[in-house]
RNA sequence: GCCGUAGUAGCGUAGUGGUAGCGCAAUCCCUUGGUAAGGGAUAGGUCGUGAGUUCGAUUCUCACCUACGGCACCA
């Protein structure tokens, strides 16, 4: 056996990983939870009949997680089906922080039931279950999990082709088709894991199959790391888009507008800020802003494609006296084609790049509506590009840098690029989608950038780019895309008069670079956790007085201010200095101004920063001029 | 859409088969205070909507709406 470091061990064949960490030392010997044989994962009591490179992980290892979460697995499963007989297992896999289990059941869990599982589950540790292997004809298996009732097992054995033989692995009495590996007893897994939520969940993931019961939990390898999760957790809850919104007078909801967005005179601000941003570069990089009808017949929609693949997710507008139906867009490309339409467009004016703030409509699934992030009505910051075939890969490789140059500017440094290509569902011939999906992964490494296949996820029309950013505690959220399109032009009767004098149909790129600007405030919200870099902030200062003396300088530095072009409030309340520090600190207001008798006989201010106690004593004058330096949006430094 | 949970004053929450409290905010008064909550008083609620059970429902039951956690969906 060689190790790690090269060193060699001589062992007798049959030898258990249990064994070789035994004569290695008893500290490994007891840290030891799996061996690795030549790279493929053994339990520590399964024998090892070659010579081969290992490698023994123990706790301290970073591979320890996800053996922990697969085991946890297993243990929450064991629990339940003590808990509560005639419930059957499906699949229980380790996730990312954590695990789940799927079970099936007629009575659902409800959240009462999790600490009770959660206790039978540290019971099953103290009592250290040994686990055992066993390697079964795939058929002895199935008849096997049949006769026990868990079809559900049975059904997944079944599809394992019929000469494979399976593991089956027991821990105590309780067992389980499983691949492995596992620890040698329940009582590896140690005490750090937490029951977290329960959810439905479909069988084999498809919504045409049965609810299962899915119960979520997160492990660890240790306490400490169990309790630094649960704070991520609660940190992140503390930035949630919705409680700040809330908080900060942003947006609100209500039952007469399900999925919509009522913007607060605060929000829409921050709103305008980010449109505004966007519109300088749609400018810069040479795009034409359009706006086209909210409603449109449903006629084009049947043309374009969308009637027949979205039609139950569109909103549908009628009158009575007139005997048609409109559909309140969901989209904008279809519209944008109608402008390109009107008048012979030729080769020597492409590429035209048409952009929107386009409102649009989805009939959003109930049980998706989240927030202000998946709503029903919303605005996307879109744009069609309608081009010739030589012109995807200039365009595609100019999108890239501008919108990663966007996404810098709006404080996000961290980009992913995801190649998502044909879906089941899809319009237009393999040919035509070799052609997209050849020009767009092309286009993408000659803009540099490296990308990961994202199979089937694409568009029904053509392939997407998603651009995914990451925000300040390590989330990643989709935003921007880029869609190549060789079909919808061509079905909307859309052609430009070529060099040779032929009439040809424009290659469409679909673009967006913040995606809905409703998502990506939601995104902002979150990612700066309400304290905004000044251009964003809704009110940039808050002028607050110290006594009333003070009142009618404030006024005056107010307006001073406002002329300046900042966001102010004034604060004449009658409170004390501490009280209005805490208050304007809680709203998240980026810079306090402090004016009391001093300031006012001698016209100056005294500036305390958001999320820094010391205070600095300024001229009026030089206040000003600081601040509105600090405003100016990142593109206009 | 599916599974589960919830809906009480502007916000956050307690509570009960006999029509509801608390904290913050609000209003007024006192305090004129120099950097994260000064003190007092007052006002504010048909307990999400509709129906049922009951002498009586905010409380129990049902339906619906909405939100939340997931699943599925996301042009």
């Amino acid at each position: 056996m060689t190790l790690p470091d090269g060193k060699a061990l001589t062992f007798p064949k049959g030898v258990t990983g249990g064994e070789i960490a035994a004569a290695i030392g008893p500290g490994l010997a007891k840290a030891a939870l799996i061996i690795t044989v030549d790279g493929q994962e053994y339990d520590l009591f399964r024998p090892i009949e070659q010579d081969a490179k290992i490698r023994i992980i123990t706790r301290k290892d970073q591979e320890a997680l996800e053996l922990i979460r697969h085991d946890a697995a297993h243990l929450l499963a064991m629990a339940v089906q003590d808990l509560y007989p005639g419930t059957q297992v499906t699949i229980g896999p380790a996730i990312e922080d954590g695990f789940y289990y799927d079970f099936a059941r007629d009575t659902p869990f409800t959240p009462e039931d999790l600490p009770k599982i959660e206790a039978r589950m540290h019971e099953i540790v103290k009592e250290a279950r040994p686990t055992r292997r066993e390697v079964w004809p795939r058929d002895k298996a199935v008849a096997h999990f049949l006769e026990m009732g868990e079809k559900y097992k049975a059904e997944l054995i079944a599809s394992i082709p019929s000469d494979e033989d399976v593991s089956l692995y027991w821990h105590g009495d309780w067992h389980d088709l499983c691949r492995g590996p596992h620890f040698r007893t329940t009582a590896e897994i140690g005490d750090a894991f937490k029951l977290t939520k329960i959810s439905g969940a479909y069988w084999r993931g498809d919504a045409k199959n049965a609810q299962l019961q899915r119960i979520y939990g997160t492990a660890w390898r240790d306490k400490k790391e169990l309790d630094a999760y649960l704070t991520r957790v609660e940190e992140a809850e503390k930035r949630d888009h919705r409680k700040i919104g809330k908080e900060m007078d942003l947006f609100h909801t209500q039952e007469v507008a399900t999925g919509q967005i009522f913007w607060h005179a605060n929000g829409y601000t921050l709103y305008r800020a980010l449109e505004n941003y966007i519109r300088r570069q749609l400018v810069r990089a040479d795009y034409i802003e359009v706006k086209t009808p909210q409603l449109l017949d449903r006629k084009l929609w049947e043309a374009s494609g969308h009637w027949d693949n979205y039609r139950e997710h569109m909103f549908l507008a009628e009158v009575e006296d007139e005997n048609r139906t409109l559909v309140v867009k969901p989209m904008n490309c279809p519209a944008h084609v109608q402008i390109f339409n009107e008048g012979l467009k030729s080769y020597r004016e492409l590429p035209i790049r048409m952009a929107e703030f386009g409102s649009c409509h989805r009939y959003e699934p109930s049980g998706s509506l989240h927030g202000i992030m998946r709503v029903r009505g919303f605005v996307q910051d879109d744009a069609h590009i309608f081009c010739t075939h030589e012109q995807i890969t200039p365009e595609t490789t100019s999108f890239c840098k501008l919108l990663l140059a966007c996404y810098k500017d709006l404080g996000f440094e961290d980009v992913r690029v995801k190649l998502a290509t044909r879906p089941d569902n899809r319009i237009g011939s393999d040919a035509v989608w070799d052609q997209a999906e050849k020009a767009l992964a092309e286009a993408t490494s000659a803009a540099g950038l490296d990308y990961v296949l994202n199979p089937g996820e694409g568009a029904f029309y053509g392939p997407k780019l998603e651009f995914v950013l990451r925000d300040s505690i390590g989330r990643d959220w989709q935003c921007g895309t880029l869609q190549v399109d060789f079909n919808t032009a061509e079905r909307l009767g859309a052609s430009y008069i070529a060099q040779d004098g032929g009439r040809h149909p424009p290659v469409m790129l679909h673009r967006a670079i913040v995606g809905s600007l409703e998502r990506f405030i939601g995104v902002l919200i979150e990612h700066y956790a309400g304290k905004f870099p000044l251009w964003l902030a809704p009110v940039q200062v808050a002028v607050a007085t110290v006594v009333a003396d003070a009142d009618s300088y404030a006024a005056e530095v107010v307006q001073a201010l406002k002329a300046a072009g900042l966001r102010v409030t004034l604060d004449t309340e009658n409170q004390t200095v501490n009280y209005k520090v805490r208050q304007h600190s809680l709203a998240k207001t980026p810079n306090l101004l402090v004016l009391g008798r001093r300031e006012a006989e001698n016209r100056s201010v005294t500036l305390r920063k958001l999320g820094v106690e010391k205070q600095e004593s300024l001229a009026l004058e030089a206040a000003i001029s600081i601040l509105t330096a600090e405003a100016v949006p990142p593109d206009l430094r």
